[in-house]
DNA sequence: CATGAATGAGTATTCATTCAT
DNA sequence: CATGAATGAATACTCATTCAT
């Protein structure tokens, strides 16, 4: 009889589970389609397919649902970016293969990185709080190899602060233009290349 | 007798112009301090010392308010993207005053600049695309200039385009740390300078 | 086998009852901290500690369990104001016996009477009528006692309805004050004789 | 020109007291059909004739409102109490004069006086306060007079505490059948020199 | 019998916009 | 031209009740 009644629990948390991730991805897509702003509660639930009511057995509202949408993509970007180790050899390989990694996640959810970089800021302080602390995290991350770069001889005497804020923000317009800006595919090895290429080595003849 | 109507219609212009641009200044510190969103018609017509029809008289809406206010930015900012003859020597001179003179300006528009990285994106379709063809406009002129400057041998071979973005988003995201994230001055000197080495020779040693 | 089917019948109508019981029991305890109408089924049922269904199962509504709570209080009263027998010596111990079971009785039911004082009014038709009948069953009783005592010679003239009406009010407005206001003990006997002797002769000297 | 603005201002104002005007009195004809919850905002600005948006231009919701209307029946009623002067002569014509007043002036109210009486208990947390403020006024203000007339010799010797709770609840109920209770006319004089009757000489032959 | 997920009608409240004065 | 009272569609959210498991 324990049996049976884990087995029932079991069962609800399963369906649960399914109802949540149910709501989530199709909250998703209205979000990504509409905007955070112009979607309203009765958008979501009527693209989920279920009463309001049930809409509120799951989330605390809209801004709850979309702060659980931000943190997924977030998790998967951190993920994602994994260090360079600099005393191993090939390291512009190992760069490229970062480059590319964070890409191809973000392609891989193009609807989370466009709500991201298109409405994400000044919705709601909680968000612009776990946004800011993801921008600290990836700048911080940067200029620290940059320095480390430069300890160990790879990289020339340089502003390593200016310099990380110019690598970030080249990395966030590349995928302004190829993920966010447009639904179609592009050579991600190629574009993470040309990105390298440009960081590593300047325009200059 | 049409000499004095010219001057009671003048002067009722003279007064128009006057009105408009008071609305247009108090506006813009409102959605500066408060965000698009938060900022409500009510807002606007207190700040501005003007009954809500009044407001009416004069703009179609927020919306329209806030578009005039975006082109205003974009207008003082083509102003100041003047183009670098690279036949001419000095160039990098010339690119350093140029950048130096967009930060400059921006700075002057902290608000204006605020509002424009922070929300204005996903409100509506003409701001989007008012945004878009700006943008558009700025990393074609960067490409262009980059691919004359290998037409003349300046600049090295390399994916223009990608490089293009690069460019673009290391110059947004310096403004989004050190003009929008902040109220303190910085070098603009010293980051414009920063910003070029960077650009033009990379950060390999 | 059909006692045995008895004894299975006897066992669950055993289990139902307590199950009601439990229900109402802690029902009542929630209504009187929070109030009819900000207490909400959610309350009652975690409060009981059944599922929602369940609560169903026993009672037609929240409306439904306050009213059989209302019943179980007007019962426990009418059962304890048992009349005075005026032919018979000792009219007023019988009274003050009369008051000091009433108020006990209200004590002991503090949590009910509460409930009834602050809010059983203008809740719904039927408890109201409820409330109505048994306002005019007790109004009744005391404009009786006070017509027999004329016409025995015990009550001197005097208007019995509106006397009635006062004797009830003041009744009232005591268990309001020492019962409902406050979670104070106080003592019965003393404040029933002072009930008696202020209603019986009255404040002038 | 300055006169012609005041006249605008003057008329705006004037409106605007208009206004709020009818929407309390409409609004306290629906509580007192409807009662407190049974009232939804629809129901008031239906009654008031008035859109949505214009009722919480006048008002911050229903309870604000009900506040409003609290508060004018119990200054109504602060401005009948008017203190008895034992040291003059005919104080029992002065108390019949003052129960009267009261009773005229609830019967005057009827409406909000039945608000008053059915549902205002428990409403809301300001609500109770004021109301219990008034109650502890109303029984302050028998008990000392029950005082002086005992210092004074025209009180006998009794529990003046007790004794204020019973005329107060006395009356209180008078009001409950009188007014509250139906529609009905009641001969005010009579009423109020029988409830006079019976709390200075009590019941017994 | 017991469960608790699902329902959806209902409620209070906001706010961009209009228009009579 | 200027005003600001009035509008009402739209929005987020609640909660008593049902019913498949």
């Amino acid at each position: 009889m324990s049996e049976e009644i884990d087995g029932r629990v079991r069962r609800g948390l399963d369906a649960r589970e399914a109802r949540r991730a149910q709501i989530l991805e199709s909250s998703l897509q209205v979000f990504a389609e509409r905007g955070f702003h112009a979607t309203s509660v009765s958008d979501l639930v009527e693209a989920a397919g279920v009463a309001r009511g049930t809409f509120y057995l799951y989330f605390d509202g809209k801004e709850a649902l979309f702060l659980e949408l931000l943190e997924d993509l977030t998790r998967h970007l951190r993920e994602n970016i994994v260090g360079v180790d600099l005393t191993r050899g090939g390291m512009e390989d190992q760069l490229q293969a970062t480059v590319e990694r964070i890409l191809a996640t973000l392609v891989d959810n193009r609807a989370l990185t466009r709500i991201l970089f298109r409405e994400a800021v000044g919705l709601n302080a909680a968000v612009d709080e776990r946004l800011a602390a993801f921008d600290a995290e990836l700048h911080g991350y940067v200029a620290r190899a940059l320095q480390v770069g430069q300890a160990v001889g790879i990289v020339r005497p340089l502003d390593a602060e200016v310099s990380a804020v110019l690598v970030v923000g080249g990395l966030r317009e590349v995928v302004r233009r190829y993920v966010v800006g447009t639904d179609e595919m592009f050579d991600v090895s190629r574009v993470a290349r040309a990105v390298l290429d440009h960081q590593l080595r300047g325009v200059l003849a």
